[in-house]
DNA sequence: TTTCCATACATTAGTAAGTTAGGTATCAAG
DNA sequence: CTTGATACCTAACTTACTAATGTATGGAAA
């Protein structure tokens, strides 16, 4: 595993929950979606991704359904629900709280 | 895990090297003062430390050495090699570029 | 003086996040 | 009619991290 991807390491969730709360999305268009917004920088394999999304479904953090139009390619979008918003808050600030200890940390020396 | 610990993934050696930066220390000493540089947030875990600091070292990022004296209990003391500041600089930058993107993630919402 | 806690090293077994490598199917373009 | 992008998914493996435990020494208190 590369540095960036251990870096990357445990930020899965919190990407995964903000890209979802501006709105719903099928699970190719988030990774899409994630790369084109980080300009290449956050990058979610398939094999991390969907397991990701069935598992936070299946914590209530997300809710899904598949695309109803006959014409299209089918697509099961998700959604972000208020479990999963309220666990975005907290995510959100255990992150803040992480980013500044450790800025306090690498400039203290 | 906790979210605070899969968060905390992937600082280890970031952590570590830079408390190393500033002098060496040995295992016991070095979980006290990240701790207590850290006002608690940052612990690492026995199960943790001892194996990062025998990889660091057998990657050559860390040398290490029994405390001579005889009257004091026995104590590893490990050091930064020019190699572990290298890579020190690399982490840290990586470390920057992450919490950048991560925040500009977080605020485009 | 022995008992208990902090110091100080370490290993082992288990968990879970992540990667690698596949599989299936549809649609559009050349 | 084959190729590549779209679109879903799973299984096997790797490894960072936790939880639990083991060993040994020194000092303080009982």
């Amino acid at each position: 595993m590369s540095l960036r991807d251990q870096i990357r390491k445990g930020s899965t969730e919190l990407v995964l929950l903000t890209l979802l709360q501006e709105r719903p999305m099928y699970g190719y268009e988030i990774s899409q979606e994630m790369s084109r917004m980080s300009d290449g920088y956050f990058e979610m394999k398939e094999g991390l991704l969907y397991p990701t999304l069935h598992r936070l479904q299946k914590e209530g953090l997300l809710s899904s359904e598949w695309q109803k139009t006959g014409t299209e390619r089918r697509r099961k979008y998700y959604s972000i629900t208020a479990a999963g918003r309220e666990q975005l808050k907290e995510q959100s600030n255990e992150w803040q709280t992480f980013m500044h200890k450790l800025q306090e940390i690498i400039s203290s020396i």
